[in-house]
RNA sequence: GUGGAUGUAGUUCAAUGGCAGAGCACCGGAUUGUGGUUCCGGCUGUUGUGGGUUCGAGUCCCAUCAUCCACCCCA
């Protein structure tokens, strides 16, 4: 084979393409419900915009982005992710919420990050996300969690678990991390090389250590949860409650640290645990600097994304039916190139009262075609041959209830349309 | 980015270093214009790609590309 789909993308083939259709009508029903506008942001965006608000010392940033210079020696990058380009969309357009409701925003789309490709990670991947701006309401937080759990509920992914947590605002975090090296430096030779660089540039990172003996050490640091700030610790508590008047069920999980820096107070991650190491569905937390940071005006928002493929793959992997879909309703069979005139003028007639239909090749068997609408599931198949051009009576066959009549030309497609 | 496994027909899988095969799928036929079953017949391959060893390579070696698994990271 020549040609190939280039390392970590993927085709999504015409039997596929029902499952998307499937999790992104979820989507727009869901967003539509709760009142978030669909918007639609570049691919590629400056360079500079995702090292300032995903953070220069992510991995997302150090080692996965998709950078080039275009003629004019810009420096751009194919976006690695959704949040920084509705953030620069509000603060360039100044866009604004009313005092009473904040702006909400939807987007979906492909995003870009070069890593190490395996099932569920992929080198262009679809997330969606919802942003909720303009609110530092911890309901504002509550709604973005409960939307994407509803819709993993209407999706029927099973065995979805919420995990929440507070990662707090610059001011309590910055005395934290004090704290939480001075703890570490204690022992710091007793961790691993790793977790000596970590506590360096991340601290926050120790907490997702796989060794074990960092593990047991870092089981009695100081957590971020017991040392927020008076704020962020109302709001981590007016969102769980509000979660539990959403009756949306959720397990605190003091070790959640995404892997972008914009994220303040309220941060969640929705996982399963049957997909291997790519558990993680979605996630998201709130926002409240990055508008600012960006050059808008101070807005405070939340939100979170989604990868549609980890979806879809949940769904295979518990053996989902997806819904089928576009099922042909007439397959026209012209006997003879005679009734070639008539069997267009028939399709043409069908598809003015938008009932898809297409002709038959005229050349093969009638026994085929027929045997070509059993394994497509079509609805109606109209036989059109020299006895049906003399009389202007079509047979019309309905395939599933093996069933036939002989209908007037003029009544076919209200006939079909009636039955 | 690190370590490992795999790659044969559209697909799922066979083939001791010795003629590349089977099921499913697909196509055609079973008295001329009527069907998912059945029966009969047929097609399908530069064995991922490129080198090397050998009288001979799908099989052994090297490189490369891709997929998968773990790490890492996360969606």
């Amino acid at each position: 084979m020549k040609y190939q789909a280039p390392r970590g993308t993927y085709d999504i083939l015409p039997e596929d393409i029902k499952k998307w259709h499937y999790i992104e009508n979820i989507i727009r029903k869901f967003t539509s419900l709760y009142n978030y506008s669909e918007v639609r942001v570049p691919i590629f965006e400056q360079l500079d915009l995702f090292q300032r608000s995903v953070g220069e010392d992510t991995d997302i940033v150090e080692k996965e982005m998709y950078t080039f210079k275009d003629k004019k020696g810009r420096q751009l990058a194919l976006r690695p992710e959704g949040t920084a380009s509705i953030a620069r969309m509000v603060a360039e357009h100044n866009l604004q919420s009313s005092k009473k409701e904040p702006l909400r925003l939807w987007y979906e789309g492909p995003m870009f990050r070069y890593s190490r490709p395996q099932k569920g990670r992929y080198r262009q991947f679809c997330q969606f996300g919802i942003e909720c701006i303009g609110s530092s309401k911890p309901i504002a937080d509550a709604e973005i969690i409960a939307i994407g759990w509803q819709i993993l509920q209407e999706a029927k992914v099973p065995d979805v678990s919420l995990e929440i947590n507070s990662v707090g605002c610059p001011e309590c975090r910055e005395q934290y991390n004090i704290l939480l090296k001075e703890f570490l430096y204690r022992d710091k030779d007793k961790y691993c090389t790793d977790c000596r660089r970590r506590m360096e540039q991340n601290p926050l990172r120790v907490f997702d250590c796989k060794n074990k003996i960092c593990q047991q050490l870092i089981n009695n640091a100081p957590r971020m949860l017991d040392n927020l700030c008076e704020e962020c610790s109302i709001h981590f508590d007016s969102v769980k409650n509000n979660l539990e008047m959403m009756k949306v069920p959720f397990t605190v999980n003091p070790e959640i640290v995404r892997g972008l820096d914009y994220y303040t107070k309220t941060a969640f991650e929705y996982k399963v645990n049957y997909l291997g190491a790519q558990d993680a569905l979605g996630g998201g937390g709130r926002y409240d600097g990055l508008i600012e940071y960006l050059g808008g005006k101070q807005t405070p928002a939340v939100g979170l994304s989604m990868g549609l493929e980890r979806i879809i793959l949940s769904l295979e992997k518990s053996g989902f039916s997806f819904p089928e879909e576009n099922n042909l309703k007439v397959f026209v069979i012209p006997i003879g190139a005679a009734a070639l005139q008539a069997s267009i003028e028939m399709m043409q007639e069908f598809h003015k009262a938008d009932i898809s239909a297409i002709i038959a090749d005229e050349s093969s068997s009638v026994g085929s075609n027929l045997k070509c609408c059993d394994k497509n599931n079509v609805s109606f198949a109209i036989l059109i041959g020299d006895n049906e051009l003399k009389s202007g009576m079509y047979v019309v066959k309905d395939i599933q209830k093996k069933a036939q009549s002989e209908i007037k030309k003029e009544e076919v497609v209200s006939f079909i349309k009636n039955t």
